[in-house]
DNA sequence: AGTGTCAATGCAATTCATTATCATTTGTGG
DNA sequence: CCACAAATGATAATGAATTGCATTGACACT
């Protein structure tokens, strides 16, 4: 399978836009985290790296990514808008405890294959989903 | 069954909170209403009724109006929160179409069901859910 | 009717994430 | 290396949602 970066360049160039070292870091931060950066987040993490890179340079990049499907926005209903690499991931959703943000990632084939079901029954093509779930977890229920 | 603006008393009267008219307007103003409407779109409607009632007033009934489990919020990803009456309505999710914007609504027990699963197994009590499905629909695939 | 209390209101101002503007800089194909 | 479109960073602007505040209103008790 290519790289991330490989697919973002080709993104670039067939769009005819042009691989800046700010996009390649930024892109490069993303991928060494493991966790669901917000924008404000990953512009914390990639200023350390080079202080020069402004805010809008961020979301910009952010947008790329999210259209040349490397990179994945979720939303855990908090007002922010977090990221995750997707790119040679496997589809997941995720389950989120509402009082400490923790978050699981599930996959459940009965679900996903309910779903293809109930759009074709509906004449719809598919092309994504998402699901939460949202809910209080052990930790937080004991810890009253 | 009681109605909404029973309940919508009730649960004033429990909080030690007053029925306005005010708040008594903006209730019925979303149960007229079949789509689901945006805090914006909904204080227009209320504006063409009583012109002197605020933006904030509805935003802060319509929080009270979620907490009383009256109206539900829905976050099609366009930026706006929606609403939609949910008292007394069974839960759905929603199919939408990425083109035109049509939406169905969809009610799936085996979903439903693998969800609640899903949540225990990992130790989550679940609270709410979302679950949109996008694609396009037969319609909109059929007029290109 | 008068008064005390406290919530509710409308307005305006504010917050916060995100987006647009713009002058300047920088890749990239020729 | 050049020309030029695209990208950048700084900053202003946007837009949904929230908050502060002075005023108003509702209700209970006298």
């Amino acid at each position: 399978m290519k790289e991330p970066q490989e697919v973002f360049d080709a993104y670039l160039a067939e769009k005819n836009l042009k691989a800046t070292p700010q996009r390649r870091l930024i892109l490069d931060t993303i991928l060494k985290q493991k966790d669901h950066l917000s924008s404000e987040e990953l512009y914390a993490k990639v200023k350390a790296r080079d202080s020069s890179i402004g805010q809008a340079t961020v979301y910009r990049t952010l947008k790329l990514l999210v259209d040349a499907d490397i990179v994945e926005p979720l939303d855990f209903a908090d007002g922010v808008t977090r990221y995750e690499p997707s790119y040679g991931e496997e589809h997941h959703d995720h389950l989120i405890c509402t009082v400490c943000g923790k978050n699981i990632e599930i996959l459940d084939p009965t679900i996903e294959k309910r779903q293809e079901q109930i759009a074709k029954e509906q004449g719809f093509k598919l092309s994504s989903h998402k699901m939460y779930l949202y809910g209080i977890c052990n930790d937080c229920r004991k810890g009253k």
